[in-house]
DNA sequence: CTAATCATGTAAGTAGTTACATGATTTA
DNA sequence: TAAATCATGTAACTACTTACATGATTAG
């Protein structure tokens, strides 16, 4: 259940409502781990009562009032206990190579425009990451450096960075094999 | 639902019972999309019950006996059409970049370990691949070419040796990282 | 005779998705 | 006054995980 642990961090590198933390988990904290609003309101309600954090009402003149959750003590705890436990390293979901050895048995050639779509997205997101390394992570604020968080926060995007550079170049991989198979007679099977 | 589609695929690529799925699940067609045997047994039934697959009793003498799934008309036909949906490029899960992230409020020294136990778990994956890749698609068997089954498992299989290359970079990175961060006074919080 | 492999499941619980719903405030 | 953003939820469903269970056959 690492979503209770994302938002756990999410919350300590900075409070925020419910809402705020949808938003979070569209950008940033969601590149590595997707959660929708609806899931982070549910677990959010069961954490506060699980007094792993706290709730503050928040009345705002410009916007709707809020609730601005916070890491309480027994969440903190609960975080690092969470942090010496060793996990499984991942198990994938590529739901994209599934269809490329299924394309095996219908149209290879047909595939060619959904990959160039997926390519298009990791493309607009590897733009977005560099964007955010330069926005962050450059300028003369280095000295400053040893800051954990700062560094950790860096080092973690900059695998999102190396693994959309190694999913392009894969995915212009699976594009040319797919244009090889393509031009002598569509439609082949095994 | 993409179970459903990988069981699909694995079948034309070669029928097989239940416990013969979940094997490939814990090799091949599993590396990109897990699946336990529970799961399987319990997907195959409403698969047959809809009609996408045909279940035949193989007796065996050496062997307990089996049900031997093969697809169906209809399943073909869904898998076709699925093939040409588009699906939304992957929203990732990565557990080990929330802890990573997570070690800015903790001891980031003592995460050490568990990264290099992830090194070691995709080092052995990488080594799995190669001898896989050597194995299966090597060899005076090139000119017979164009066999897009064959192509698009290796490309598939390229994938999986890509994924497995830069993420032990990464993790080098992200090691380097931590033992920065370590020395001059463990236990650093924001 | 014991462990390993082959083979198939049930039951209970947790996590995650999709659809639906409401209402405030702000900007065009 | 309509659309966009901020803000929070419920309900129903589907997918997935974990624990438990059984029984055959084979190799050591």
């Amino acid at each position: 259940m690492a979503l209770e642990h994302a938002i756990l961090v999410s919350l300590l590198e900075k409070p925020g409502s419910g809402y705020e933390l949808a938003r979070r988990f569209d950008r940033s904290i969601g590149y590595f781990w997707a959660a929708t609003h609806q899931q982070i309101y549910r677990v959010l309600k069961r954490m506060e009562g699980d007094g792993l954090i706290d709730a503050r009402e928040v009345a705002q003149q410009d916007r709707p009032d809020k609730r601005e959750y916070s890491v309480a003590a027994p969440g903190r705890e609960a975080l690092s206990q969470w942090l010496h436990e060793p996990i499984e390293p991942e198990s994938v979901r590529h739901e994209l190579a599934v269809k490329i050895r299924g394309a095996a048995f219908d149209d290879p050639a047909a595939l060619i425009h959904e990959v160039e779509r997926h390519r298009k997205a990791h493309a607009d997101r590897l733009a977005h990451y560099l964007a955010g390394e330069r926005r962050d992570f450059t300028g003369p604020e280095a000295p400053r450096a040893l800051d954990a968080g700062r560094e950790l926060q860096h080092v973690v995007l900059r695998g999102g960075i190396a693994y959309e550079r190694m999913t392009l170049d894969w995915l212009d991989d699976v594009i040319a094999t797919l244009e090889r198979l393509a031009p002598p007679h569509a439609g082949a099977a095994r």
